[in-house]
Parts: C-alpha cells; sequence; structure tokens
DNA sequence: TCCTATTTTTAGACAAGCCTAAAAATTAAT
DNA sequence: ATTAATTTTTAGGCTTGTCTAAAAATAGGA
C-alpha cells in the first residue's frame, strides 16, 4: 500500500499536528532526522496521493486519509508494545525500536488477531491510548507534574520521554503506569518538584516533572 | 544488517543451492521473480560482502556467512508461521506471506522469546524443520508418494508445494502433517497413485504424489 | 569443428529516498 | 519599509534495486 517511508512521514506528521493547524517542514525534519529537503520532496508526494494537504512555505497537515492511515499504524505500534511486554517478557524501555519494524507489517487479520489475543487492551506500555479497529480511541486529559498546584494529585497514566534511560530511572525509584503521585512542592526557582508515592517521597527536576503525565484525582 | 532484497536473495540461493554445486543466474532470477540482470548485480554485491561465492557465467553458492544468514531468516520465517497457527488462530495455507515479511524483523531477543512461547517448536506448519539459534536443525529423509514401492506406508511429514489451493484440497480430505498414508497401488501410465489414510482410500494425481513427502515407516 | 541457441553479463536508464549547496520566499528587526 | 536572518524550495547528485536491449560467453548439434 504505501511504502515504510511515507508511513513514517505520516506517522510524524500526525504526532505533530496536534492542536496545530500546520505543520512546518523543519519540524518534520526535525522529528525524522531527515533534511528540510528532504521533506519537502515527501510532502509533494503525499499530496499526490491525498494524503496530505500542503501548502508551499507554509506546511501541511494530513488529510482524513492520512489520518486513518496514521491511526493504524498507531494502532499497530502499541498494540505491538503490549504484546512484547504481555506475551514475550520485554521490560517497557525495550519495545519501542521493535515496534517501529512490526507496525509496517501489511496484514488487517494479523494485527486484529494480536488484538484479539492480548484482550483488546485500551493502553499501551506507556499508557498512551491504543485505537480501535476503526482508528478511534479514548483522548483522557493528561497534566504534566510540573503543571500541577501544590498538593494535587493523580495517577501516571503517561510518560512523553519513552528512551530508554528514562524508563529504567522510573523503574528504580519505582514509579510506573497506575502509581499513585502527589506534589508536595513546587520549587519556584528552579521548576523541581518534591513528590509523593505510596512508598516515599521523591525529589525530581523540572525536566522529569516535564515528562510525567497524570490524569487528576480530586 | 543487510537488506531485506539482499536477504531474500541469500535464501533464494539457500533453498536452491541443496545438493547442487552451483546455482545458476537464471534459476536464482526464476524464483525471485527477476531478471537474470538483476540476479548478475546482486551477487556481485553479496560476493563483496562475502556471502556468497561467485563466478562468472558458471553460477553462485553460499559462503559460510552466507549459509548462517539464510538459516537464520529460515528460524525466523518457520517460528512466525508456527506463531500464526498456534497463538492466532491463523490455518496452514494463509501464513506464508506474511511470515515473508515478519521474517525480516530484525531483533535476536524477539525471535528467541517467540521460540521460547512456542517451546521451542521442531517443525513449522508445513513438517519442515526450524533451525535452532545456532542454526542446526534435523534433517530427515523424506520420500515423495510418487516415489514408493506399492504396499509402503509413512507419515506425512511435509509438502513441497504450499499454495493456498494445495493445503486446501489437502484439509479437505482430512489429510495433515502426522497423517498416516499407504501407498496402495501406482499407475504406471500416468503416476496416478491409490493411497489409504486410516480414514479413507483417495486417488490422487501424480502431481500431487510428487508433492506429499513422508518419513517412512516399515 | 563451426554454427546456432541459450545463458549471462554489460551498458544505460529509471524510481524511491536521501543528500548538499544555492536560490527564493517568508519572518523579524531595526 | 528595508534589511537581515531564517525557513523552505529547487537543482543536481548519490545509492539501492530494478529494468531493457545489446554484447559476450557458453553449450549443443550437425
Amino acid at each position: 500500500m504505501h511504502s515504510i517511508s511515507e508511513e513514517n512521514y505520516i506517522k510524524a506528521i500526525y504526532h505533530l499536528q496536534d492542536g496545530q493547524e500546520l505543520v512546518s517542514t523543519n519540524e518534520i525534519a526535525g522529528k525524522m532526522n531527515t533534511k528540510a529537503s528532504s521533506v519537502t520532496d515527501m510532502l509533494k508526494k503525499l499530496a499526490d496521493k491525498n494524503l496530505a494537504e500542503y501548502i508551499p512555505y507554509k506546511g501541511a497537515r494530513l488529510t482524513k486519509n492520512g489520518i486513518n492511515c496514521a491511526t493504524q499504524i498507531i494502532r499497530k505500534h502499541r498494540l505491538w508494545e503490549v504484546f512484547l511486554v504481555e506475551k514475550l517478557d520485554f521490560s517497557w524501555d525495550e519495545v519501542h525500536e521493535i515496534a517501529e519494524q512490526l507496525e509496517h507489517i501489511q496484514s488487517r487479520k494479523l494485527i486484529d488477531e494480536i488484538d484479539k489475543l492480548l484482550d483488546y487492551p485500551k493502553h499501551d506500555p506507556h499508557g498512551d491510548p491504543i485505537p480501535d479497529a476503526q482508528g478511534n480511541y479514548e483522548k483522557t486529559v493528561k497534566t504534566p507534574i510540573s503543571q500541577l498546584e501544590n498538593g494535587q494529585k493523580g495517577v501516571l497514566s503517561g510518560v512523553l520521554d519513552t528512551s530508554t534511560r528514562f524508563l529504567q530511572y522510573l523503574d528504580k525509584h519505582n514509579i510506573e503506569l497506575g502509581t499513585k503521585i502527589q506534589l508536595l512542592e513546587k520549587e519556584a526557582f528552579d521548576g523541581s518538584c518534591l513528590i509523593k508515592t505510596d512508598l516515599k517521597e521523591l525529589q525530581i527536576s523540572k525536566s522529569i516533572a516535564d515528562n510525567l503525565y497524570l490524569k487528576l484525582l480530586k
């Protein structure tokens, strides 16, 4: 259907266009680790195939077609991640790269069977929602710890950075999806935060507080 | 490591070189559905990478390196086939194309975990042996029904043709791997055979008799 | 052996995806 | 509003893997 390269661009645009109207060439180049000129080439191709609208010098956005395509790729990626963790003893910091390969396997039946095997999970191991076969998924409001008021609490339901280093840091401190976290105090001058889990209190830097997304509890 | 195209050539050469010393350019082109000139290009590249020996105008054979590579690809292909049949309710005639894609996924740990999940199967759904992590696999002697003497019997342990049509034909007649089959009588003039299973007697054409491989019982 | 048929290789072209360097358009700043 | 900085596009080139058409090598037959 579409080449792997096309699929990767579609996915990148989808993730970038969240909220924004148009995604710029440079933003896409940054995310894809390619040069702006390569992006321009690809945007023309995606526009030809009616997967994206492309306005020269302004940017691009996915068409309905492109969005469908993106959600199906994301569905595959996240289901494979769940599969790797649930069925094959991978840890949540090992699965991303392999899922990047597996998400391009073309077989509708395959991914639907994987979905069934896993009993139709709603979230991947990093807390991100999994689109169903029709591309629908639940969008819950998640707030980074750095934007909470002192005293507010919530359940960890997503991480922005999925690098091995960061996920292993969380493991070390027994923080995982579903962990209940309360912000005790935010330092005004450097944005670092003192947080509390059921197990202990922990001082975290602003960049970590930016990466931990909570579903708020009142 | 190696490109998908390289891997496909390596696999093709491996399957063709069974027995033969050198595999010809045309044979490879036939198997790969490409033109001879494309094969020549690739053989030069494989020789550069020390994956094949290439003697112009004579043919090619895999090096030790190439053979290792081939057995690892075959290992992946066959394990994925078992996975699809055992864990995802695929039938044995649906799995080949998907396994052609999955066999190129690069992750040593992934395939070893799949192997473990399946409890280290020795044969794929078509009866072909699965190489272990070191590339070793059992080579049993299998004889096509067309080469048996009248009265000889054996257990179906492999099929040559894995097309959907053929596998569905076997399903229809309740013939599967492990089915005990006896040759009652071979017609001299057209090579067709009358065979007997536990369930019934069946007249099969020579081409079908050529495709059904038995492990002999005495 | 010599001539023909087949096989294989070479030569040149093309598409996909990427790159660099230069030109054009846009944005920001004085 | 004009210039300077940034962003984006164009132009041209490279690699991989494919193709066609022509040339070269091999094999087969009389």
